[in-house]
DNA sequence: TCTGGGGTCCTAGGACCC
DNA sequence: TCTGGGGTCCTAGGACCC
């Protein structure tokens, strides 16, 4: 049995705080960051039942005094990574989960600092007296664990779950706080009777694997015993990048279609670039009135990382998929995603690239001339900022979209 | 004026290969 | 008499996470 030294750390309502924290006029009351919708609501709007991706206008009703402020996506950039970065005194083994979360495991440096108790006691205090947020702590053994523990720990809480006592706290706690287990498949164990984490562990691997699926249900057998074999992994190349912008409701035309596609593929692109990455799969999603959505794909031979081949891609598959709902008039939503990404490696790959345009559409330019054009669109940006230059983005600015603030705080970094 | 933006992983069927 | 069978890749859809 190992010791208990994996902490999860996750700083509560994260962007709401940050808010309370610039404008003590907002502290103790309920809040939300954003508009039409709701990207972050402080504690005293959850308790109304107000929650984070709920459309604004439902928020309103469940909390008429509901305060909507804008975000301040600059501050949570950097009070996020300066509370990771307190992490990072102790150890380097940290895995960043997102901008209000990581992993950190101190087994290497109790000698130095104490016990992970005492850690964690000293990382809340830091990031409460240097940067004025409140952040929970779970420890245990496992990832699985230290994550459910700072959930149970919140708000404003530690959480420490003793070796020997693993399974008790575990199975008692309702299937719903495992990672894995959303609303679908909670329903789905609801069905079969099984509400706790106790119960999920007694059921026969052959009926939850019936049930979920072959990897979901063995792995939440697994987790349910608290078998979690994963360690901090300090960093991982993305597997994909995408783009997607929410249009309102618009006709499916060429005139709606051809330039959001372009500033898409040129956001994605130039993210890939970068990193000198390129990727072979790109994916689009098309989102209907109804909120139905379908997506299309194609995969080549060649990995590519230029806006204009990206966007023609991207335009042949939006335009089969219309042609499948030939009924669907109105679109809602468009995505662009580049997957199966790679290195780049020298410019020897470049030639290539330009001859895997051809095959694909003949008659366009040749890949290494768009790829110099990306570059030098690059180089603008470089020096005067990501608004600098761009494939139809005036036509895009709307009053009502998400600041791009707030597309790169949710960004991956590639690496 | 319903419903953001960026990701990961899994499943299932068909193509293709040995 | 049935069905040979396993593996990989691609595509479309879906669940889930922050």
């Amino acid at each position: 049995m190992g010791e208990a030294t994996m902490l999860h750390a996750d700083l509560d309502a994260f962007y709401a705080s940050v808010e309370q924290l610039l404008d003590p006029a907002l502290r103790g009351k309920p809040i939300a960051v954003g508009g039409g919708v709701v990207l972050a609501a402080s504690y005293e709007a959850k308790a109304f039942g107000v929650r984070g991706g709920m459309a604004g206008r439902k928020a309103r009703e469940l909390c008429p005094q509901l305060i909507f402020v804008q975000g301040h996506f600059g501050e949570y950039h950097r009070l996020g990574d300066a509370a990771i970065g307190v992490l990072g005194d102790f150890t380097p083994l940290v895995e960043r989960i997102s901008i209000d979360e990581a992993f950190a495991d101190v087994a290497g440096c109790t000698h130095l600092f104490g016990t992970p108790l005492e850690i964690a006691t000293i990382i809340r205090r830091r990031v409460r007296e240097e940067l004025g947020l409140p952040i929970s702590v779970g420890i245990a053994r496992t990832k699985h664990l230290a994550k459910i523990a700072s959930q149970v720990a919140k708000p404003d809480g530690l959480v420490a779950v003793d070796p020997l006592g693993e399974l008790e706290f575990l199975h008692d706690l309702p299937v719903g706080l495992m990672w894995g287990v959303g609303p679908v498949t909670e329903a789905k164990l609801k069905g079969e009777g099984i509400l706790t984490i106790g119960q999920l562990a007694q059921a026969p691997g052959r009926s939850l694997r019936g049930l979920l699926g072959e990897a979901a249900g063995d792995k939440l057998a697994a987790l349910a015993w608290n078998r979690d074999p994963r360690e901090v992994e300090v960093q991982h190349r993305s597997r994909s990048a995408g783009a997607q912008s929410a249009l309102g409701r618009k006709p499916a035309t060429d005139a709606v279609i051809k330039p959001t596609l372009r500033h898409l593929a040129d956001r994605v692109t130039s993210r890939l670039r970068a990193k000198s990455l390129v990727g072979r799969t790109i994916t689009v999603r098309v989102r209907f009135a109804d909120m139905r959505a379908v997506t299309r794909s194609m995969t080549l031979d060649a990995p590519i990382a230029t806006a204009v081949t990206v966007s023609d891609i991207a335009e042949d598959l939006v335009r089969s998929a219309l042609a499948d709902h030939p009924r669907e008039k109105t679109i809602t939503l468009l995505a662009v995603s580049v997957s199966h990404i790679g290195e780049q490696g020298d410019m020897q790959l470049e030639l290539p690239l330009g001859l895997a345009d051809e095959r694909l559409r003949p008659g366009t330019r040749p890949g290494l001339a768009r790829l110099s054009a990306d570059r030098a669109m690059d180089a603008v940006r470089t020096r005067f900022g990501r608004d600098a230059v761009g494939y139809a983005a005036a036509q895009l600015r709307r009053k009502n979209s998400v600041p791009d603030d707030f597309r790169s705080l949710a960004e991956k970094d590639l690496g």
